[in-house]
DNA sequence: CGCCATTACTTGGCTAGCCACACAATCGGT
DNA sequence: ACCGATTGTGTGGCTAGCCAAGTAATGGCG
């Protein structure tokens, strides 16, 4: 069977050991955080936005796209979707009819302990072959490699 | 301007530090990539496949995505679009006329040492600002994590 | 006061990626 | 030799995510 999509460098990534590795992670990691969040009937991505919410409900879009890091129109038709879906609620400010004030439903609250549940389930069997110290350390490295990525990203966005 | 889409965790994915690390380094590291890949007018993902082309030309589709680890579909569609693009050929093979072998054209060759720079490039970015010990602990434990998401995603998979 | 730049959001268009379904070729058992 | 199971691929349909262009409301400047 050579077990399915176990990660064998390409020899073009020779080079790039510690990102591939990243890559590779990230998939197996989101692919599972998928099937959790398909229980829930809820799309890759639509967690972050509702988590922004159970922080401070009533948040505006805008503020909502800043903090998750996605682009505008993005935000706009996850949004649609997850009203449509009854999970929230989009309505004008009355200072600013301009923006748009999202507040969540009964149901999209109901979400709240069940994505909490799936964040809890990851790391524990994220962390589950790793030593306390292990886990502190790529946590730190993880952060640091990214702020390096986004640095990098500001200066050169072309390349 | 307060850095924009720096990670602040949300409350709901507190017992999720490290997963949620991993989150945002995937982002900040494939938006990174996606960049570096439109300046060679190629989309996230294509890489992927060209590099097992690389490796060894003339593969199957079948043999494409299980090493890539995507669904056929996906590398049905992209493999078409790349074709389109001139990338590549594909021809049923004379053995089994049901696979389709793949083969790189001259212009999807060309992109080897654009995309191995690509990866020089990312990898030199992403290690800026550790040293070589955190370097080898880090790519050690992402693939131990993904081993162990992997693994714990094949018992339960709906969750 | 009026016009223009800015801001907040929407829409359209594209690809990635998944699932589910459909189809064709091959293989296997009887 | 035939019929069913398997395998390899294609298609449709959905959402995520980006960019680019468009719309509407606000704010600022002359």
């Amino acid at each position: 069977m050579s077990d399915p999509t176990s990660s064998e460098l390409p020899n073009t990534a020779e080079a790039g050991q510690l990102s591939y590795a990243i890559f590779q992670l990230a998939r197996a990691h989101r692919a599972h955080a998928a099937a959790m969040l398909r229980a829930m009937n809820l799309h890759p991505g639509q967690e972050l936005l509702l988590m922004q919410l159970f922080d401070h409900d009533g948040r505006t879009q805008a503020e909502l796209l800043e903090r998750a890091g996605l682009d505008h129109s993005t935000v706009s038709k996850s949004l649609r979707r997850m009203q449509e879906a009854g999970l929230l609620t989009r309505e004008p400010a009355s200072h600013d009819r301009r923006v748009m004030v999202v507040h969540l439903t009964n149901a999209g609250r109901a979400l709240q302990e069940p994505i909490a549940d799936m964040w809890r389930t990851l790391e524990q069997v994220s962390v589950s072959n790793l030593t306390p110290d292990q886990i502190q350390a790529f946590t730190t490295c993880a952060r640091i490699i990214e702020k390096s990525v986004r640095d990098h990203s500001r200066q050169s966005p072309g390349e």
